[in-house]
DNA sequence: ATTAATGCAAACGGTTTGCACTACT
DNA sequence: AGTAGTGCAAACCGTTTGCATTAAT
């Protein structure tokens, strides 16, 4: 598949609708809320929860840690956001969960990519056939060397 | 690779050898050390260090966490046991890494299974293809949900 | 006699909790 | 006014560290 072109990370949350969808649980819109939402609207992949509350501060520097691992409950509650686990073995928070990819770790230098749709499909099927597993594509996390890093190592 | 269809869970370890092994290495043979290895002799697949620690004080109550780790740092040097991470986020050891596996958790009942060599070669494979990544299969956790949960969920 | 390994206690870092207070609605 | 959400501080849990002591070699 063209993948080349055609991965579109796409957006299908509007965050400009969340305060209408808070509302309507009977939630409500408060200035924290909306320096966390402003930070994920910017936030492609995954983030741990530590590195949002950085960033929060860095909007607002009063932000406080525990009304951010609230409020992503809540998000995660109207399903704006996921939580999964990291080749850190830290929790981590994946934006916009419906953007279909998982990661991948590089032990060797640390870097982490998405995996496209397209990749993740040839994963997926073959699970899917051998066990009749569903893979959950969101909370895919694969570990190892990079092309880079495994060069390096050959010898 | 061989990695033939030949799934033998492997003892590849011969844990009455390891004394021997750390003598080697300038390394001490001690009551503690003792206790830890005959727990994990006991263990397949993984385990969390929490559990070790567990497991550890039924056969002496004495076990000290920090020993525990501090072994499990000296095992994991001698490649006899290797960490990564599972599905829920906490630092998992794996016992006779050699033996190739990865493991499959299903978000929806819990269980967990090991991926024998030819499954996770068709993975491995794939990605090797694609990216030229090298996977490293003990490191690989799946998430997902098994054939029977999601049969639950499909309605 | 060396010095690796232990026990202990304290520190750590990320996350969670209880509770009185604040401020959305 | 009513109650969801906040700030704060303290608790938590798994893990790590420093250091004096013990014990394997």
């Amino acid at each position: 598949m063209g993948s080349s072109g055609s991965y579109v990370p796409t957006r299908p949350v509007d965050w400009s609708e969340i305060r209408a969808q808070l509302r309507a649980s009977g939630l409500r819109w408060t200035p924290q809320r909306r320096t966390l939402i402003e930070v994920l609207s910017r936030t492609d992949g995954h983030v741990t929860g530590a590195e949002l509350i950085e960033r929060c501060r860095s909007v607002d520097p009063t932000t406080i840690p525990s009304t951010v691992y609230r409020t992503l409950d809540v998000l995660e509650g109207l399903g704006l956001v996921r939580h999964s686990h990291g080749a850190n073995g830290r929790e981590e928070f994946h934006v916009l969960p419906s953007g279909v990819h998982g990661h991948l770790h590089c032990t060797g230098c640390g870097s982490t990519w998405e995996i496209p749709a397209d990749e993740a499909a040839e994963v997926v099927e073959s699970l899917r056939a051998s066990r009749r597993f569903a893979v959950d594509v969101t909370h895919l996390s694969i570990s190892g060397q990079c092309a880079g890093c495994s060069e390096k190592t050959a010898h």
